[in-house]
DNA sequence: TTTACATATTCGTCAATGCGGATATAATGA
DNA sequence: TCATTATATCCGCATTGACGAATATGTAAA
């Protein structure tokens, strides 16, 4: 039998959000699916560090992941109970308010514009918002 | 110079929303202050772990104490922050769908009916929505 | 089939935290 | 003052989780 989408507890959700560096890539992915270098070269921060941080939001449920050659993206997932979908719609809504949240943001933007200044998103996937597909996230499993 | 009240910051909350019996916790003070015994009687757990929990969230920042004789209530504080207030909301009701929450405040309602069945808070003072005094929640510090 | 590159995982260490049990503190009343 | 009651804190232990460093895995390209 497929295991279905297993409801995130509220707990389990929380933990997943008590961590700096998990907010800071929540917020960086929650517009648009992101490549895992772009994580890295904005937070500026090991890559497997950074991999061990999207590996506990996935298994807390909050982002799935899509491979696509040699990349592999993330993005956030929506929550099957409507409350923690509005939750995670206010999470990222306040995220917004902090100074440095909105230099990440920024730096993300830069990086999207001249790509071929970061070495390791030279040749990277570019994210949805820059290569202008709307919407055309695939789901993944 | 008297300190003003700081800035929760959001992984700290999301810590503290971190852990099931803190949330229960809050489920029950989500709409009155409560007497500690009260949160021992309910939840059926040691007192001390519940004394734990609620200093947890008192250093965090989400709820308040105040003395009154040999009890101490508790009461949610709102956070300085809007995009704060509005997600604490949010938990609250999606907590509010959950069955053990339900089922907490059920007892809640239950114990405040028949207080002298219930040999931790025979005495104890009653909650606002019980003794019917609306919203008189002093500020304590 | 090598090589290079993107990403994930493992290991050892350390700090934070949860717990039960025991004890301390604070207010009240005899 | 002493006892009682409500609540808080301390102790020792186990678990979780964060980290850097090293290494493994998977894909593509030569």
């Amino acid at each position: 039998m497929p295991r279905t989408k297993q409801n995130v507890t509220p707990e389990r959700l929380f933990q997943a959000l008590g961590d700096r560096t998990r907010l800071r890539l929540l917020n960086l992915m929650g517009d648009q699916e992101l490549c895992v270098c772009y994580f890295v070269e904005i937070l500026n921060q090991p890559q497997p560090k950074i991999s061990r941080h999207l590996a506990y939001l996935r298994r807390a449920g909050v982002v799935t992941s899509r491979r696509e050659g040699k990349w592999i993206h993330y993005r956030m997932e929506q929550p099957s109970n409507p409350q923690a979908q509005e939750l995670l719609r206010n999470v990222l809504a306040w995220l917004a308010d902090d100074k440095a949240m909105q230099a990440d943001r920024a730096r993300l933007v830069r990086a999207c514009c001249a790509p071929s200044k970061c070495s390791l998103i030279r040749e990277a996937p570019q994210p949805a918002f820059v290569s202008g597909k709307p919407e055309d996230r695939k789901r993944s499993r």
